[in-house]
Order: C-alpha cells, then sequence, then structure tokens
DNA sequence: GACTCGTGGGA
DNA sequence: TTCCCAAGAGT
C-alpha cells in the first residue's frame, strides 16, 4: 500500500476532487450546489431514504415528504400511520418508524434544532454512524468521514485495500478520515459519493475518467475493478405461504395491519398463512382463512424477492357478505388500493388476485 | 460479528 | 434468469 496515494498528499486528493466536484457535481433535489449548505431537515431526511436506497428511487418520496411535511415539526406531528403509508413501496420500513420517532425528539426535546456534532446525532434512532457523519459534514460542515458502499470502493481502490469487506471497515474509514480536508467537509463527502456512484463504479470503472487517476494505487496495480474484495454470500431459502383475498360486497378488501416490529413492521398486509419453507396444502391453509366461506385457489403464483429470502405465494379468493365483520380487519375500496399504502410484496399480490378474477 | 430488514434497476 | 448493489441501522 505504499504507492501512489501514499505519496501524494492527502491534501493534494482533495483538492482535485473538490476541483472535479466543482465542475461535475450532479444536482439532486436536496443538496446545495457546491460552496453552499442544504437545511439540515432536508439532509437528515434524505439520508434516512437514501439508505441502501438508489437517488433516483427516493427522488420522488422526497419531494412528497417535503410537500407534506414542510418541518420537521410538521413531521412530528403527523400519525404514524400516515408516515407509513406515505413510506409505502420504499423498503426497509424500520426507517419510516424511526424517522417518526426521529422527528419527535429532535422537535419535542431539541427545539427543532438536529444536533450539530456526530455524537449527538448518533443517539437520535434511525441515525447511525454513517448517517450521523454524512449529516455532520453535509449540514453543518463538520470534518466528519461518512462511510458509505461507495465511499468504501473508491477508498479501498484508491489505497489497493485487499483485505476483504465487511472486516475491512474500520481500516477504510480511518483511511476516508486523513482523506477529509479541514475546508468544505461536506463538499468533499459529497464529492467522494458522486465519484463512486458516477466514475468509480462496482464494474468496469471509468478509470480514463478518474481525477484521482494519477493517485490510484488500485488503478496502478491494475486490479481496481476487483475492489473491494467482499466475503461470498448466503444463498436465500423459499419461504412460501398462502394469501387469502376476501372481497365483501360493498366492493372492499379484507386487509391487515402488521405487528409493529419485524418483517413489514407496521405495515398492512393480505391476510396469510405462517411463512413456511415447507408449503401448505390445502386443507392446512384453509385452517388459517380469516373468514369461512367458499374459498377457490387462484391460478399462478406470486414471486416476491426480499434480501434474505424469496417469498412464493399461492392465492386463494372468496367472497363475503356486505356484513361481515372480521377482528382487527382494515377493510380498503378494492378500486382505491393505490392509495392504501401498501408494501410491494403485497401490491404484487393484490394486482395478481384482481387479474385472476378476484375482483369481486 | 452475524442476522434481519425491501425494493428496483442494470449487467 | 440470476446476481449484484444502492448515501446502512438495529439487535
Amino acid at each position: 500500500m505504499a504507492d501512489n496515494a501514499s505519496e501524494q498528499t492527502t491534501s493534494a486528493i482533495s483538492r482535485h476532487l473538490l476541483a472535479w466536484y466543482d465542475r461535475h457535481a450532479r444536482s439532486l433535489p436536496w443538496r446545495a450546489p457546491p460552496g453552499g449548505r442544504a437545511d439540515p431537515y432536508h439532509v437528515w431526511l434524505s439520508e434516512v431514504m437514501l439508505q441502501q436506497t438508489t437517488t433516483a428511487t427516493v427522488a420522488p418520496y422526497f419531494h412528497d415528504f417535503l410537500q407534506r411535511w414542510p418541518s420537521v415539526h410538521d413531521l412530528a406531528a403527523a400519525p404514524r400511520e400516515e408516515v407509513m403509508t406515505a413510506w409505502a413501496g420504499l423498503g426497509y420500513y424500520a426507517r419510516a418508524r424511526n424517522l417518526h420517532k426521529c422527528a419527535r425528539m429532535v422537535s419535542h426535546d431539541l427545539g427543532g434544532r438536529f444536533p450539530e456534532d456526530e455524537a449527538g446525532l448518533r443517539k437520535l434512532p434511525g441515525i447511525g454512524p454513517y448517517t450521523a457523519a454524512a449529516i455532520a459534514a453535509i449540514a453543518f460542515d463538520r470534518p466528519a468521514a461518512p462511510l458509505d458502499g461507495n465511499i468504501e470502493r473508491v477508498v479501498a481502490r484508491l489505497f489497493a485495500v485487499e483485505d476483504p469487506l465487511p472486516g475491512a471497515k474500520e481500516s477504510l474509514r480511518g483511511l476516508m478520515a486523513r482523506l477529509v480536508p479541514t475546508e468544505r467537509p461536506g463538499d468533499f463527502a459529497q464529492a467522494m459519493m458522486d465519484l463512486g456512484a458516477t466514475v468509480c463504479v462496482p464494474k468496469t470503472p471509468k478509470c480514463m475518467l478518474c481525477p484521482l487517476h494519477d493517485a490510484c494505487d488500485g488503478r496502478a496495480l491494475g486490479g481496481a475493478g476487483e475492489l473491494p474484495r467482499k466475503a461470498p454470500k448466503k444463498a436465500r431459502p423459499t419461504r412460501r405461504a398462502v394469501a387469502f383475498w376476501t372481497v365483501r360486497a360493498d366492493g372492499s378488501v379484507l386487509l391487515r395491519r402488521r405487528p409493529p416490529e419485524g418483517l413489514l413492521g407496521g405495515m398492512l398486509e393480505v391476510p396469510t398463512t405462517a411463512w413456511t419453507e415447507d408449503g401448505w396444502d390445502e386443507t392446512a391453509a384453509l385452517r388459517h382463512a380469516p373468514v369461512p366461506a367458499s374459498w377457490n385457489e387462484l391460478p399462478g403464483q406470486v414471486r416476491h424477492g426480499f434480501t434474505h429470502f424469496e417469498f412464493l405465494v399461492t392465492v386463494w379468493a372468496a367472497q363475503v357478505p356486505a356484513e361481515t365483520a372480521v377482528a382487527e380487519a382494515v377493510w380498503a375500496g378494492i378500486d382505491r388500493l393505490g392509495d392504501a399504502g401498501l408494501p410491494t410484496a403485497m401490491r404484487k399480490i393484490a394486482e395478481h388476485a384482481i387479474r385472476q378474477g378476484g375482483g369481486g
């Protein structure tokens, strides 16, 4: 590792990158122009949404949240279910629960002002090491060293770090910290992320376009595209379930709100059997039907990929009288499910059921 | 440290 | 089709 990147002074690397950022910074809805400083509420909201999520996916949600809740006080005053509904489709729903908790703490306990340093930010729910450093740098111009997937990749290549992730994480964080300039640390962090997103991309990095071309050990050694190394991933099992599509004569469908923690916690669902690797035969499945009715199996299946398992669903449908009552039920108009705030896995089940003739 | 926790797009 | 991966956090 005692090659190009170490010979150049770290300040020269930072300077090159900031000059590149002045010309190539991406224009993003939550971002101030180079040299500027964005609203801390906007920075926090965007950073939470951007956790493991692409900028293109986040943009419409960011606009919608700001329109509904222009300040952290507005968000804190919103009912939790309304926040969950607005988050529907974005995934990792613990983020929405923690976002709401965090808004309430900032609004009620901190007078609406976010802490300006990493330690203070770290105490808030949903703000981990990355997000605390990112907010401190971007919103408050603190010399913090955020380490996301992009920056891990850029740093691993720049210094030719061969140790695999996640073990090498702290080492990479230390190398990043040495690069952070005292001037414009927020722009520097965003420049590193932009570089990772547009030039130092995972496969086939565009080294000819890179402002750090001459400093990069990984490029000099010829293996930048192979870095960072990562531990092999585990295989994903399949979990199977039967979903019950219950259409009432008044044109509404039976939904339920899932328990507040865990998978899809706090979100609406189409009632299902347990999700098991073994699957279900007809007799066993129908014992879990939410109401006694004449159930019939719809053709086809719904497939949805979660992070650590594949979800495979068979749908059974039934029509029930308008006066049917079910404990804990949420009856949603079948023609207005688009506004109901279903997570994507459940939206797929609903679309499949309607397409296969379960529309009532 | 190892798991859990969504979703969409690109190669 | 399948795999990877994206501004990670909480337990």
